[in-house]
DNA sequence: TCTGGGGTCCTAGGACCC
DNA sequence: TCTGGGGTCCTAGGACCC
């Protein structure tokens, strides 16, 4: 690489090893040769676990009751997500002084695009190593990076450091890196999708590179089809944006397009006043965030998970945008009611609110307006109250057990 | 005691409009 | 009077990611 020239591998993709479980370790050193495992409360699911219970075949997203059948001896922590969450904001401040082309993927995981540091700070290996070499002293944690030309690329190769390294894909080497992968390890390509190719015979990236783009697509659809096409050549034109990035990572630094919240119930629940309670608690959890993002949305969508887990939502878009606890309750509890169910046993319910948009954009009929007038305004002094005093302080007379 | 919670995007059908 | 084509919105479900 010339010292002129745009590096050949700017992108950097970083990700903490085992984040959750790590952090929780290095707050409890008597559990620095011990299998720990992160999450896994009551009908919970694994949410980290470090290489010691790994090595048992603990997942992340593994139901907890499978994890402790693989690894009796874990111990089992709860996540302390403020601490988490402080962590994060740290590692990523180390990021920023790297570059301010930043793409926060989630607590654990960013994308730095270093074109504009190498001046500064050498070439990307090097930047690489620098920052790894930063957050261990300061954090006490181990992370691993990828570095390639592509975000894409990136993140494969940091999959392939890990843990605790660095690997660097030039670009003349992205094919002979990509070919012998799993398509499974394609960006996009889950459990199913997998299951999908592998019956037609395709296993690799480089099956699904030598296969016509039209065969994909009747496969796996238009879309997902081109997209894999292009993934198992290593054609990725997406730039990292400074910002956080939604799950799919195609947004870049765009304000949340739904809000919503959800809970499993202890137990699988029959009892229409239990759920309309809890519906309750989860809108004004979602119609709070959104009064603090300064959003309203027009669609209310139920969610209802049954106790053989299988799932349906249920949707209904208001001719105004609001972020009142009362309307978007009203519209879920009817939505609800519309199911008609009769001592269905339920194990989940959800309130998400979906096309958001900036609250002063919102056009506000006089008339809707007024009628929702109160509501609104109790809303506020909630809110107002709840800064002050904490949420637990202010809630709806139903919340009161 | 099988399977969390927060999201995004895609697909497909029907309604509706021009 | 046998019937097109495109665009947008809404709804429901599904897949995926972290």
């Amino acid at each position: 690489m010339t010292s002129a020239g745009a590096p050949a591998t700017p992108i950097l993709h970083i990700d903490m090893d085992a984040f959750y479980a790590s952090v929780a370790v290095r707050e409890r050193p008597e559990l620095w040769e011990v299998p720990v495992i992160v999450g896994g409360g009551y009908r919970g699911v694994v949410l980290s676990a470090n290489y010691l219970a790994r090595e048992h075949g603990v997942r992340s997203g593994m139901p907890a009751t499978r994890a402790r059948r693989l690894c009796p001896q874990a111990v089992v922590v709860a996540p302390d997500h403020e601490l988490f969450g402080r962590v994060s904001t740290a590692v990523v401040e180390t990021f920023r002084r790297v570059t301010p082309l930043v793409e926060v993927v989630s607590l654990d995981e960013a994308f730095l695009d270093v074109s504009g540091s190498v001046r500064r700070l050498g070439p990307p290996v090097e930047i690489a190593e620098q920052v790894r070499a930063t957050i261990h002293d300061e954090q006490a944690i181990t992370c691993s990076v990828g570095v390639a030309a592509t975000i894409s690329v990136a993140k494969l190769a940091s999959k392939r450091a890990k843990p605790d390294g660095v690997v660097v894909v030039p670009p003349e080497e992205i094919t002979t890196f990509l070919h012998p992968l799993d398509v499974g390890e394609l960006y996009g390509v889950g459990e199913k999708t997998r299951a999908m190719l592998h019956r037609l015979g395709l296993v690799t990236v480089g099956d699904v590179a030598h296969t016509p783009v039209r065969t994909l697509q009747r496969a796996v659809g238009d879309h997902l089809g081109r997209h894999l096409h292009g993934l198992a050549w290593g054609d990725d034109r997406r730039e990292v944006v400074a910002g956080s990035s939604g799950a799919f990572g195609l947004g870049g630094a765009e304000p949340d397009r739904s809000m919503g919240a959800q809970e499993t119930f202890g137990r699988d629940v029959d009892d229409r006043t239990v759920v309309l309670r809890e519906l309750l608690r989860l809108t004004s959890t979602v119609t709070g965030r959104m009064r603090v993002a300064g959003v309203a949305g027009r669609t209310v969508t139920l969610t209802v998970r049954f106790a053989d887990f299988t799932t349906i939502t249920r949707s209904r878009t208001m001719s105004e945008a609001t972020d009142v606890t009362q309307e978007v309750y009203r519209t879920a509890t009817a939505l609800y009611d519309a199911l008609g169910l009769q001592r269905a046993r339920l194990r989940l319910v959800g309130v998400r609110v979906e096309g958001l948009a900036p609250r002063e954009s919102v056009h506000h009929q006089h008339v809707l307006g007024e009628r929702e007038h109160g509501w609104s305004e109790a809303d506020r002094a909630v809110d107002r109250a709840a800064r002050r005093f904490g949420s637990a302080a202010v809630r709806p007379a139903s919340l009161l057990s």
